[in-house]
DNA sequence: CCGATATTTCAGAAATTCCTGAAATGTCGG
DNA sequence: CCGACATTTCAGGAATTTCTGAAATATCGG
């Protein structure tokens, strides 16, 4: 691997965090080195830079392509296919957390509501499917919560991520005036 | 394994999803159960239900209790320990987060910060640097609006989850109130 | 301190995942 | 249709992770 000691570095660290993330090394480092790239790059650049093989930079990609983290950029002239990452930081949080929701949450999801739907032959069912039923419960909570904010512009996005926890105050600060009208229109 | 039916098919899920999760099928399968399970149960409990080796069982104890999804319960007049998950689900929730957090971002971010302290050699290099402050920033913001909404109690927090999207009309809202009353002072 | 029982450690076997090189397939200009 | 190049597929070897059984260690009542 042959790269400036800034993006080796970077380039290392994404594979190394790859088994953490659930991807292998080669797709971590492909990601990264697009990602840092000023232009897009072919197979062969990526070969030369991270010296892995051709087949596996191939693979490595398309899986990148499956996860929309690799966008094929045609280049004039060039036959070879050329990849860069969307440049949007914001649109690479859609990204990923649509593609993790759809491989980690959704199947447990169906699960639990395939599972929901049948008749427990037992106390200890009984009991089993009355978590499984709170389970259930909490992660159609947050993945309704989840298509909700993941609608908004970024720009909405952005500030309601910048107020944080204040929002609860301005929740109180509604309630207030909802109970000042209230107390208007009864009074 | 010998379970009931609706037990062992949410077992076998997850140690199914185990894989895409970070951890291995064993423990996700034990959690799983202990998860559904009326009582704590104990290491040779858990050897039965699930017909894996007690040396595996006491790995993923170990791993699960580490990731504090796993708490012993000590039981009277029985010097074998017993366990079980967190009842609570929000709990489970803000745990999960955590430790995700702990070990899928907290590493990046610390290779960040230290890559964008160094001076740039080349121009490939100050782009890159330039992207690696882009992911930064973003980390840096969700992090920050985590760290803030995770000490919310429950209850509050599941009224923002409710609310979603809903928020910004707040916020609308907000403004235009504020609009008002500065009118008020101004006009 | 002893014996009984519970738990952990760990070396190597088993299973899985990753990676490679060779061959097959695809795609283009001429 | 051919030749040149680009990409993909895939069998099997390499690397890694997971799992097991045996041995070591820990803990308790007596």
């Amino acid at each position: 691997m042959k790269l400036p000691p800034l993006v080796q570095a970077f380039v290392l660290h994404f594979g190394e965090m790859g088994s953490r993330w659930g991807i292998n090394r080669t797709v971590g480092q492909i990601y990264a080195l697009l990602y840092v790239s000023p232009d897009p790059l072919n197979a062969e650049q990526i070969v030369e830079a991270l010296g892995v093989s051709r087949s596996n930079v191939s693979m490595g990609l398309k899986e990148l392509q499956a996860w929309n983290l690799a966008i094929p950029k045609h280049i004039p002239d060039d036959r070879r296919d050329h990849f860069t990452t969307p440049d949007d930081v914001w649109q690479i949080l859609r990204t990923l957390a649509e593609e993790r929701k759809k491989r980690e949450v959704d199947p447990t999801l169906s699960v639990l509501r395939e599972l929901l739907m049948q008749t427990p032959g037992s106390e200890e069912e009984r009991h089993a499917q009355e978590r499984m039923a709170e389970m259930h419960a909490l992660i159609e909570q947050l993945t309704t919560w989840y298509d909700d904010v993941k609608r908004l512009e970024t720009e909405r996005l952005a500030a309601l991520l910048a107020l944080g926890a204040r929002v609860t105050r301005l929740l109180e600060a509604k309630d207030r005036v909802v109970g000042l009208v209230r107390g208007k229109k009864e009074g």
